[in-house]
DNA sequence: ATTACTACTAAACGAGTAC
DNA sequence: TGTACTCGTTTAGTAGTAA
């Protein structure tokens, strides 16, 4: 994410150049007066001066009174940055995304039977973009802490798959979420798919035959980044 | 305004923890992820969590397989403090203040006299807050620099004062800016109450006698930090 | 007044490693 | 796996000062 090491100390020292008005027009700042802002030196406020003007993110001056400085559109463009990725964090109601980790094991291999029939199947591609390969990878929750966080989940807005029912039974609804896959595999967590499981259990559907995409054998742990909806 | 040293540094790593959900919730972070994360080291990624800890900016659990980590009510101020402020400048129109440097000299002594005039009076203690001091320092801006941003100024929202007029003639509307003078005295810089100087002469007034309150004499570099309007 | 160089000091970093 | 200690190395910070 960060470009650069210590970027963030230049960031931050464009942003007290823009509590000084620097970003809307040419201020006239010392590097001394700077300095007392950053509480520093007027020599690392002077340095730092230099490291923003070669970064392109300041206009310079140099007068024989002091520094005439803009806060250039690439300089600006990062304060925006910043600004942005704070209030998506600040206002959004969810964090973007939260990650499980379970170990895998072997369920009653209900798991295709259920994805396979079409009226799910038809709501898995229109709704999660992808055609789930018909089984799930059944995760055991080992940890407090994840058992703990699949319950926050469940509070989670989330993609709903519809039930339905046949000339047999009833299908109910369906919660689902999008998710990552040990960093790799695009697919979507699975809840409530059956009630067979307590809440220490997930299931998790991709496109793919996860066990064989990810050579993945009973007792292995993997990890699943839940994305959380807007 | 910066209450520590490298602060800011504790606030970047406080953010990334919120983009990982730590403000929302409590999220299992090791130090090893959020030093991939800041680009550093474990070992360092370890020690900013320490400090964070130590400052109460978050509440850390220690498992064995990775910290969970909460941001605290304290914490979540400080990014709330760093939107704030990031919200206020991005938004703003107008930066907060400007500052203006001129040398003292002396002028017609018309000054007192359009000060004095009762209608004029009346609206700068309504308007301004004060009662001012009957005449004006005289600021002559020498640097191309000055001349530039007191041309800025105009375009910026103003307080204003009415014209009137009496039965000999008619006195005209003035703009006026409350400012802060060598940065202890409130006063307001006067625009345009009268013609005869050009561009580069500003006029402040305050509710004392500022030549003697400031020690000043012909000649005296004076700073005035104009405050702009909301 | 300024800026910013050089030379030095202080602090932060991270490899190795204990737990 | 984790965290976090020590300690040698690297980097940042500052005083003095020239321009």
């Amino acid at each position: 994410m960060a470009a650069e090491k210590h970027e963030w100390r230049n960031l931050f020292t464009l942003l007290k150049l823009a509590e000084m008005g620097a970003h809307r027009r040419t201020a006239k700042i010392s590097s001394e007066y700077l300095a007392r802002k950053l509480d520093a030196s007027q020599q690392t406020a002077s340095r730092y001066l230099i490291e923003l003007d070669n970064k392109g993110w300041i206009k310079r001056t140099i007068t024989p009174d002091g520094c005439l400085i803009k806060i250039t559109e690439v300089g600006l463009k990062e304060l925006k940055r910043l600004y942005s990725n704070l209030r998506f964090l600040m206002e959004a109601e969810y964090p973007p995304s939260i990650t499980l980790e379970g170990v895998v094991f072997t369920g009653l291999g209900e798991g295709a039977y259920y994805i396979s029939r079409e009226p799910y199947r038809k709501q898995f591609i229109e709704k999660l973009g992808f055609d789930p390969y018909p089984g799930t990878l059944n995760l055991k929750l080992t940890t407090d802490y994840d058992v703990k966080t699949r319950s926050e989940l469940e509070a989670y807005p989330a993609i709903e798959i519809e039930g339905f029912k046949n000339e047999n039974r009833t299908f109910g609804p369906v919660k689902t979420y999008p998710a990552i896959i040990e960093n790799k595999v695009k697919g979507a967590l699975v809840l409530a798919l059956r009630s067979h499981y307590d809440a220490s259990v997930i299931e998790v559907i991709a496109s793919v035959f996860l066990r064989k995409h990810l050579k993945l054998k009973d007792g292995h742990k993997v990890k699943v980044e839940v994305l959380t909806l807007p």
